[in-house]
DNA sequence: CCTGGAGTTGTCCTA
DNA sequence: TTAGGACAACTCCAG
C-alpha cells in the first residue's frame, strides 16, 4: 500500500468544513493533517483579547468534534512550529486561508517563503472576504477613502463573488500522533469560571450555529432588519459577527442566501444587510492598505488633539457606572456577553470620545478585550469613525446625546432595564434621565441616586461644548 | 481640467 | 409643536 501525499491543512479564522477553500484544496491533494496553532508570540500588541479567547476554546472544541478529534494544537511562533512540522513529517504541501491584519501578513509571508525553500508546496486561498483588499482600487488605482464609492463602484462592479464550496464528502486524515500537539485545555483560553459561564450563556458557538442562527435570522429577522436594527432592546440584528470573524461562516454563504435581486431597492432588509456585510470589507480595505490604522489617527490632523487623561471616570465607563443608562446598559452588556448592540457601540464611543474626551485608542483597547467579535480591522476603522479621525469618519459636530439616543431607540427603557434592573421602579420617561425624577418619585420607586445608580459623572451640555470647541481647533 | 452634488448611524436653535 | 438650517472638510465621480 502506498500513502498518499501529505498536506498540512492550517486552520485559522476559518473554523469550519464548508466553504473552506483551503480544506477542498487539501482534500483534493491527499491525506491532510489537520493543525491550529495559537500564536501570541508574533501578535504584538494584538494578541486576542479575553473574550476571544473565551470563544476561541469553543470554537475549537465544536471544529475538532467535526473533525472527530483529529485537529492537532500548537502553541507559540507559528514560524517555528511549522518549520518543525515540515522537518519531522513527509509534508508535501500546506495550504491555509488568508488572514489580513498586518502581523499576520508578515508572518504568513515568511513562512511561505520558508516552506518554498523546502520545496513544499504552499498554497493560500480567500475565505473570508468578498473581495480581496488588492482588488478594489479606484480608476486611478489608489485605495477608497469613502464607504458608498467603495462598495458602489469599487466592489459591485467587480465579478459577483464565487459561490459557496461544499464541504469535501470524503476526507482522508492524517492519523498518526505528531509530536510536540497540545490538547485545546492546554492553550488556558478560558477566564475566570464566573466570566466564563456568564459568557456562554448568552451563545451557541461553532459552524453549525453558526448556519442555523443565520437561517433563522435569514428567514424571520432580515424583513425587518432596516427599522428593527437601530432598536437595542429587539432581537432585530444578526449577531453573526463572533462566527464570521472566526471563520465559523463565511461572507460567501451570507451573500449568496440572500436574494441578489434585492440590492435593486436600496431601501429594503436585505440590500441594508449587505451593506453592512460590505462595512466589514470597507473596513479590511482600510486596514490592508493603512496597516497602521490601529494605532495612529487615519487623519494625521487628530495627532495635535490633546486627550484628557482621567483614570477614574474612565473606570466608571468601563464598568458601568457613568449614570447615564444606555451608557451603563451598553457598558454592562459587554461585559456581560461579549458583545453590545450596534447602535449603543456608537453611543458609549461617541460618550468616551467627545463627552470625556479620553483616547479612541482606549475604548478600541477596552473592546479589544471584551467582545467576542473582536476584529482589528472592524474595530480599528469603527473607533475611528468615531473619533472622526477615521475614513469616511462621523463628523465632529456629530455628538450623540445620551439621553436622545435611549428615549429614541428604547423609549419603553425595555433594554435598558435589562442591565440596570435597580432602574425598574421608575417610570419610563425617568429611566433615560433618572437624576430629573423628583425626590418623592426616586424614594418611591426605591432609589438613592449614587447609592443604588450612580449620579451622573458629567454634565452632557458643559462637556459637549467643550468637545465642539476643541475639535472645532483642529479645522 | 473644472465643477457641482452627494455622502451610515446627530443635535440644537430658531422661526 | 415642528421643520429647516447650521454645524466642516474632504473624497469621489459624473457631466
Amino acid at each position: 500500500m502506498t500513502a498518499k501525499p501529505l498536506s498540512i491543512l492550517w486552520f485559522r479564522q476559518d473554523l469550519r468544513l464548508s466553504d473552506n477553500p483551503a480544506l477542498n484544496a487539501a482534500v483534493a491533494a491527499g491525506s491532510v493533517l489537520p493543525i491550529y496553532i495559537l500564536d501570541d508570540v508574533n501578535a504584538g500588541n494584538w494578541a486576542m483579547g479575553a473574550a476571544s479567547r473565551t470563544w476561541l476554546h469553543h470554537s475549537l472544541e465544536s471544529l475538532n468534534r467535526a473533525l472527530d478529534g483529529r485537529l492537532r494544537i500548537f502553541r507559540g511562533d507559528a514560524r517555528e512550529v511549522v518549520s518543525r512540522l515540515a522537518a519531522s513529517l513527509p509534508v508535501e504541501s500546506v495550504f491555509w486561508n488568508r488572514c489580513y491584519e498586518p502581523w499576520r501578513i508578515k508572518r504568513d509571508a515568511q513562512i511561505k517563503s520558508d516552506l518554498l525553500d523546502r520545496g513544499i508546496d504552499t498554497r493560500s486561498f480567500n475565505a473570508s472576504l468578498l473581495w480581496e483588499p488588492w482588488s478594489v482600487s479606484k480608476n486611478d488605482g489608489t485605495p477608497y477613502r469613502v464607504f458608498t464609492p467603495f462598495y458602489q463602484k469599487g466592489c459591485l462592479s467587480l465579478p459577483t463573488p464565487r459561490q459557496p464550496l461544499a464541504p469535501p464528502k470524503h476526507i482522508d486524515w492524517h492519523t498518526s500522533a505528531v509530536d510536540g500537539s497540545l490538547s485545546i485545555e492546554d492553550l488556558e483560553l478560558l477566564p475566570t469560571a464566573s466570566w466564563h459561564q456568564s459568557l456562554c450563556q448568552h451563545w451557541q458557538i461553532g459552524e453549525a450555529a453558526a448556519a442555523q442562527k443565520f437561517e433563522t435570522f435569514w428567514q424571520a429577522t432580515l424583513i425587518d432588519y432596516k427599522r428593527g436594527r437601530d432598536f437595542p432592546a429587539l432581537d432585530a440584528t444578526s449577531r453573526l459577527s463572533p462566527h464570521l470573524h472566526f471563520g465559523e461562516i463565511s461572507p460567501h454563504q451570507l451573500w449568496h442566501q440572500i436574494d441578489i435581486a434585492s440590492l435593486q431597492d436600496r431601501s429594503d432588509g436585505p440590500a441594508h444587510f449587505l451593506r453592512e456585510i460590505a462595512w466589514r470589507e470597507f473596513s479590511y480595505h482600510l486596514l490592508y492598505h493603512f496597516p497602521e490604522l490601529p494605532e495612529q489617527n487615519f487623519n494625521r490632523k487628530f495627532d495635535r488633539f490633546e486627550w484628557l487623561d482621567e483614570p477614574v471616570g474612565l473606570q466608571a465607563w468601563r464598568e458601568g457606572r457613568t449614570g447615564f443608562p444606555i451608557v451603563d446598559a451598553g457598558m454592562r452588556e459587554l461585559w456581560q456577553t461579549g458583545y453590545m448592540h450596534n447602535r449603543v457601540r456608537m453611543i458609549v464611543a461617541s460618550f468616551l470620545i467627545k463627552n470625556m474626551l479620553v483616547h479612541w485608542r482606549i475604548g478600541e483597547n477596552w473592546f479589544w478585550d471584551c467582545l467576542v467579535d473582536a476584529d482589528l480591522a472592524s474595530n480599528a476603522a469603527s473607533w475611528q469613525w468615531c473619533a472622526g479621525s477615521g475614513a469616511d469618519a462621523a463628523p465632529y459636530f456629530r455628538i450623540f446625546n445620551p439621553v436622545l439616543q435611549s428615549e429614541k431607540f428604547d423609549p419603553e427603557g425595555e433594554y435598558l432595564l435589562r442591565y440596570c434592573p435597580e432602574l425598574s421602579g421608575l417610570p419610563a420617561r425617568y429611566r433615560h434621565k433618572p437624576w430629573q425624577a423628583s425626590e418623592e418619585l426616586l424614594q418611591a420607586s426605591n432609589i438613592k441616586l449614587g447609592e443604588d445608580y450612580p449620579l451622573p459623572m458629567l454634565d452632557l451640555k458643559t462637556t459637549r461644548e467643550r468637545a465642539l470647541e476643541r475639535f472645532k481647533a483642529l479645522a
